[in-house]
DNA sequence: CTAGACCCGTGATCCAGGTCTAGAGTCAAG
DNA sequence: CTTGACTCTAGACCTGGATCACGGGTCTAG
């Protein structure tokens, strides 16, 4: 087991995981990152596990996952048995989130490009097939 | 022509459009709206001209328009020439901007998708597929 | 020893797009 | 005339996720 216990300042942290110093101690005070062992003078001290848990935070936030699902998550890892299922639920949940989202993006994209396809691009604004639809009464 | 001088109060516009009282001042405030003609009391007055617009700001809202770029919508379709090509080109901005985005989140489901189908959804949490990606270094 | 880089906590600020509050005036029905 | 619903303004507040500012303490290379 490799338990040096490497005692990173919080600066070294934030380079090394690529966040900003003032993200991890919003994180702290967010209850997402634990509360750092104290040097004498008060600076914060961490080790490798630091590293691992903002590195796991931030990949949960390029999934899409709000801070405080994440707090959850981080919750659930550490219960070694009901936690699995449990964080499997949530990604499931996410996944359904997101598809929603996809299909909502899909119908508006849909929806503009056919406007901007009819659109001739020049002429009478009161012609133009997107300020039409976008002024008429009969939409969708 | 239709030029029925009807006059509305603002709470009527509101129930009309389905839109908060609140919002119709802040439009206003915002410049996404004139200035509406006022009683002797002070109160707004609002022919049906506003209903209108305020139903485009609605529109092109839901089609991810910024108030930003719908005041700027606003104000081009106002210019009689040049305002629609200018009108097709912020639409084709939009489009692409809402294509990038959908993109971006089929990447981030298929990643999703993958990691729920891969975990059993039971066991130790060192071995949950979901977790360890979210923890381990070789990800994306 | 000192300069410069780093860190501390607390609280303010930012972004968009509203929403809410307070206190006062106005309108319409009965 | 009264009552209750409506409107007025100015400004504060909200969400999420940070980011910045302030005034001060600490660490380290030279």
């Amino acid at each position: 087991m490799n338990t040096q216990h490497t005692s990173l300042t919080i600066g070294a942290v934030a380079k090394r995981v690529g966040v900003a110093i003032d993200t991890i101690r919003y994180y702290e005070r967010e209850g997402l990152l634990p509360e750092p062992v104290r040097r004498a003078s008060g600076y914060r001290s961490y080790g490798e596990g630091t590293i691992a848990q903002l590195r796991f935070i931030r990949r949960a936030k390029d999934l899409g996952f709000t801070l405080e699902e994440i707090r959850e998550l981080l919750a659930l890892s550490a219960d070694r048995q009901r936690g699995v299922k449990a964080v499997k639920q949530r990604a499931q949940q996410r996944l359904a989130a997101i598809e929603l989202r996809i299909a909502e993006l899909q119908r508006v994209r849909d929806g503009l490009a056919q406007l901007v396809e009819s659109c001739p691009g020049h002429g009478k604004p009161e012609e133009c097939p997107i300020l039409r639809a976008l002024s008429d009464e009969a939409v969708s």
